[in-house]
DNA sequence: TATAATTGTCTCGAATTCGAGATAATAAAA
DNA sequence: TTTTATTATCTCGAATTCGAGACAATTATA
């Protein structure tokens, strides 16, 4: 094969793989909303509220850099989940530019009963792939991304 | 290791590649997107330039289901790309319910432009695998999106 | 043929996300 | 210590996408 048919195989490559990886990530997340709109929540919102169920009170401006949201859509966000009573702002006393979004008792009562029934949504949306392709899948997909990132 | 645990695994492990899978689609999109705004385009109207651009002309109708979007939204893209006097309407003389989303000759002129150079961009983003990691990649995703997609 | 169901496009309002810039607090530098 | 730079959060307006429903045209059914 010549240099210009191999270039034109890896365009094509790319191109089919990053549709079939764009497509594939729809079906997915549509199911995984499926699971949480029921619950009431948006998928960002969702986040926000595992973030802070699993990991501790965080400042506003740390759960956008593990969401990756823009600081003014946290704003936002964390607004809708207050207003539901899942997570109340607490400010911070050392630092009084630091606002922490802290779970509430509803919140952490509401993600007892919802986690694992989410974990186990998740692992069915998954089951197309056994243990090890999925293994082979995250190690292959980071470096994918690693490389992309680092461009 | 007991059933317990190897739900646990499961579970875990289908998270990770939820993670995974969302990471690195946002890393490449982010620089697809980057390649994509210089040309005052973005990704969705772009996609459907180049739609009409490779398969002729579309009925707006079926724009939206090749490229997934509501069919409100289409028209909302349409607009933006015939202001741009990248495409035109046409009325179906056949079926007057049917409008016609054809590219204009600048359409035309702009794409044989920016198309290769667009794909030569999407193989240097995904140059993290080689050809055969990519083509078993592929294979995989269609597993698991199939797989969600039937649920 | 008259009626009902379906199809294709569009309008409208809502939801979500972003970026630019405002404001206040803190940290660093002169 | 004053000045400057950085940091954290928020406000605002714009962009994008959606779903519900309007409307007209077509097709199927009685």
């Amino acid at each position: 094969m010549n240099n210009q048919h191999k270039n034109e195989q890896e365009e094509q490559l790319s191109l089919k793989l990053f549709i079939v990886l764009t497509r594939a990530l729809e079906s997915i997340k549509r199911r995984v909303e499926e699971d949480i709109k029921c619950l009431g929540l948006n998928p960002t919102e969702f986040a926000v509220l595992e973030l802070i169920y699993s990991k501790g009170d965080q400042p506003i401006q740390k759960i956008g850099q593990k969401v990756l949201i823009a600081s003014s859509s946290i704003t936002y966000v964390v607004d809708k989940l207050e207003k539901k009573n899942l997570l109340k702002r607490k400010p911070c006393p050392k630092d009084r530019r630091i606002t922490y979004a802290t779970i509430t008792e509803e919140g952490t009562k509401f993600m007892d009963d919802v986690f694992p029934k989410h974990k186990q949504a998740i692992k069915e949306i998954f089951a197309g792939l056994d243990v090890n392709e999925k293994k082979v899948m995250i190690q292959q997909l980071k470096k994918l991304g690693y490389y992309a990132e680092s461009l």
